[in-house]
DNA sequence: ACCATGACTGCAA
DNA sequence: ATTGCAGCCATGG
């Protein structure tokens, strides 16, 4: 595993929960502000079950993004229902207000 | 070193 | 609101 994924990495795991932040601020934070995409490529390698809140990290329409395969609806669910139980609140839209739970570090 | 692969993004129809 | 698309980038083969 990269440097690369490795940062990205540490910075999931300082989001408190009921907050989120999207892939391309991650990006920013690590040192790539054009580096959104390969945020989304290190938290597909984020293994199941561990302690990384993989579920606070939303795209920058305030949309939940996973994988296109067999198990990405099932992720979107679950990471859905893992963010509304922290008290994350989705609109009508499926969207969640940025304005609200993004923190910005 | 080269190439394909996306849990992204912004912009244009 | 949707769709399409061209940039952009760290990995892995």
């Amino acid at each position: 595993m990269g440097d690369f994924f490795k940062k990205v990495h540490r910075i999931v795991a300082m989001i408190p929960p009921g907050a989120v932040m999207t892939y391309g601020q991650i990006a920013a934070i690590v040192g790539n502000p054009r580096a959104s995409r390969a945020v989304g490529y290190a938290l597909r390698a984020v293994p199941d079950g561990g302690e990384l809140p993989w579920h606070r990290v939303v795209n920058s329409k305030g949309e939940i993004s996973t994988r296109r395969t067999m198990q990405g609806d099932d992720d979107r669910f679950l990471q859905r229902v893992l963010l509304e139980s922290e008290g994350v609140l989705f609109m009508e839209s499926g969207r969640i207000d940025l304005r609200k739970y993004q923190v910005h570090f």
